[in-house]
DNA sequence: TAGATTGTTAATCGATTAACAATC
DNA sequence: TAGATTGTTAATCGATTAACAATC
């Protein structure tokens, strides 16, 4: 309906709203300000209302925006009103640590097969799911509708598995690999890149040249 | 000595460059140009040219840069050139995962000490480290010249942390608990937020409306 | 010399913020 | 009615890209 291009600095606010619904929601808080949002969530409040006003009115003037209508449209907005699917590979440290991570991701996305390409690792359960074989992702992402796949595996094997992805048919993948995956079209890449936020924030250690207080 | 102020978006690229600079150093490629980094980073040329030129003047015209001494100037404005020690909180399977990663920041960043709320868990080892109790913070942080944080306990009580970290006098602190944390001056937060990144991947999941193959 | 590629300026594009009329 | 707060326009700010002279 509405042509008008949403940029991905919003799109990427918008879970933190939720987010934060949730919890004001939680605590039966029944309405917000922008003026409130951006205290808590460290954003001037215009922009907060900017970001939602593209997608339509959901304030009310004078009042504010009732935390549970804003919740449910921006679920829909991220269309999350509907369960995703979700398949992860590579199950070291990291993929386990996320796969049990899906306690909290009841916001709609679920891991829902998990696998690995060694094979001695087939069988093992984690969180109630068994490993399978790369073998049966192909088969997998068609059977059990997944659209969203997660990679865990070390650096130099990401784009091989981003590539049998790609093959199987997903839409998105969050790649946990710090390597630059291939774009292609149709299939949205997002990077959960900490070793680069990490060595970002190095940059910023001195240059702040703040007073020294202990010389002991 | 140069007062031009450097934006966020450079520094985060930083990281990136040195990353695909030290594969093609260990593949013994000596030179490379903006136009190479930009086809393999999916980045514009000039973008890189721009970024690099902030901080001085590394490339040769007809030539491009040198790989090994591009990789010296970048260490060097993120300030790796020498070693930064680091200490996370919270030994769930995320903090264990990021503590065995060790091995890959081979780039001067270095978890040294490992904390956790739970009693339980003290004295037991990671990844050749003894997990210590919170009481022991503050003291190690000044000990051991730590001056990095790394944050994984549950989003509750991420906040409380990141407190007691501010309070030894960490310099900058890297979040993966899914909750703002309140900014301080002095210390820079950056936050790992997966849950954010995984949901607003969603949002592009149907706006694809790419031709469906498949009627069975 | 001819070809390649940087460093940098100018042009474009996009995102954030301020301001305010509309209205609850 | 007076106070509060949205939705939205206009102004500002910042980041990306194009273009090209300089030069290896």
């Amino acid at each position: 309906m509405k042509p008008i291009k949403i940029s991905e600095a919003v799109v990427r606010r918008l879970p933190i709203y939720l987010r934060f619904l949730n919890e004001l929601s939680l605590s039966n808080i029944q309405t917000v300000s922008s003026q409130d949002l951006g205290e808590k969530l460290d954003l001037n409040p215009a922009q907060i209302r900017k970001d939602l006003a593209y997608f339509g009115e959901f304030g009310r003037k004078g009042v504010g925006y009732n935390v549970d209508y804003l919740i449910e449209k921006i679920r829909q907005i991220l269309k999350l009103d509907k369960t995703m699917y979700v398949a992860l590979v590579g199950t070291g440290n990291l993929g386990r640590a996320l796969c049990n991570y899906n306690t909290y991701i009841k916001d709609n996305m679920k891991i829902v097969a998990v696998f690995d390409a060694d094979e001695s690792k087939k069988g093992t359960q984690i969180n109630h799911m068994t490993v399978r074989p790369m073998q049966e992702l192909s088969a997998s992402v068609q059977q059990l509708d997944i659209s969203v796949g997660i990679i865990t595996v070390p650096a130099p094997e990401a784009q091989n598995v981003a590539d049998q992805f790609i093959a199987a048919g997903i839409r998105g993948l969050l790649n946990f690999a710090p390597v630059v995956l291939k774009a292609v079209p149709g299939v949205r890449i997002h990077n959960a890149d900490f070793t680069a936020e990490l060595l970002s924030l190095a940059y910023y250690m001195d240059h702040i040249n703040e007073a020294k207080e202990g010389d002991e």
